[in-house]
DNA sequence: CAATGATTAATTGTTGACAATTGATGATCA
DNA sequence: TGATCATCAATTGTCAACAATTAATCATTG
């Protein structure tokens, strides 16, 4: 943030299909299970098969698509189970990041907590229930972001994508319970008085506490997956 | 394990391909910094440009090769911060499986934590460098493997390869320095005890030691960056 | 002489055609 | 009738040619 570059991303046609196709799905347009046809998506995006075949590669990759050798694509399934292992790998990856986070804190760090703070009060106070979200998982994304691993940050980015992939996937309901600003304010304290194991277990907390919230209130669509224990 | 798959997995040329790359590069036959033709590896390889792409693709995204758009392929540095990166990594996805493991251990899940600490102790007592080493991967992965969340354990198999090529790369000295046996029996009498907490604390410290003797043991090719504090 | 602009060889980006594989359909035969 | 086998259409796997872009080289110009 502090010092933004200058160049230009252009974008291959492979990025750019993949971006659509990744639009299509974190937002129900492709439902899961919707079986992709190399051909009918090419001709819809505008690109050839091998482009979209490879954007199609990279998705399988994010775990949003599945593909059976010579048989079919298809957009990946999201139940149960899979809501448990997407956050309890966001939980392992959190809380990692908090103790990183807070036993390496600058005072740009501490001013950005605190700036995300300030976006959970706003959203809270007069938000919709979509802008409520995107602040809560700002705020958690400010954190892994400013952590130091990138290789971390790049995993987590990918988890958070599915999170939203959750929400607007699920016939909805209750659309997250947690009261934002009394919720966050411990693991932002934690965090910028150094409290490297504080961060590290309330963040694992509020992962594991929202998790709780959505196996109860979300109905994932299709499978009657038992859930882990 | 329990229940092995009969099916014979075929595999495309881009896998087998991607197969090849990444070995040469894991084990050093394609150091760092080395730049990657795609006509000359498909040439070596014996398959079409395009076949190679989806490979190097593949790679890409595992970290082991990076991308200049319309300039050049390259094997990825491995420099001191990404040691730390990949490290702290390790520590997030094993301490949180260990916790798991913990939670939820089945009478299995402790056998096969048994039967690796012996792979460990026999290492220990005559095996070779790189035998040490292995046995010592296979302990941690077990205990991801079992610890009921495949895409945490996907990513942690990714950890694993670079941890391989760590010890590859390097100008060798001091091959993995602690006692095998001792180190590893805490961590493994907690998650059999199922003390969660207590073996997630273990799985971090003992990630956070290797990375100790690492960097202090290792010298990496090329670069001087700062290490972390 | 330094900075700018044209030239070109090398390399990646994209495509459409062809080969291999699969699953469904219907014919064949005990 | 029902099981088995050939056939075929649909779809993915692979390839080789062509287009776009880059970086290096060298000429040009102030």
């Amino acid at each position: 943030m502090s010092r933004s570059s200058l160049k230009i991303a252009k974008k291959s046609l492979v990025d750019l299909a993949a971006e659509r196709i990744r639009e299509a799905i974190l937002t129900g347009a492709l439902k899961p299970g919707t079986r992709l046809l190399e051909t009918s998506l090419a001709e819809e995006i505008g690109a050839s098969r091998g482009t979209i075949r490879a954007a199609l590669a990279e998705l399988q990759r994010d775990g949003l698509v599945i593909c059976e050798r010579f048989s079919a694509w298809s957009v990946a399934h999201l139940d149960t189970s899979a809501l448990w292992e997407i956050y309890t790998m966001r939980a392992a990856l959190e809380s990692a990041a908090a103790r990183l986070l807070a036993e390496r804190l600058t005072a740009q760090d501490a001013a950005a907590i605190r700036t995300a703070q300030k976006g959970l009060a706003e959203a809270e106070k007069n938000g919709s229930a979509a802008r409520r979200l995107e602040a809560d998982l700002t705020f958690h994304h400010t954190i892994v972001e400013r952590c130091g691993n990138s290789l971390l940050a790049d995993s987590y980015a990918n988890i958070l994508d599915k999170i939203r992939w959750v929400y607007a996937v699920s016939e909805e309901v209750e659309p997250l319970r947690i009261d934002l600003v009394d919720w966050h304010e411990p693991l932002a304290n934690a965090i910028c008085s150094g409290e490297a194991e504080e961060a590290a277990r309330l963040a694992y907390g509020l992962c594991m506490r929202s998790l709780e919230d959505d196996l109860r209130d979300r109905r994932l669509p299709g499978t009657t997956s038992a859930a882990a224990s």
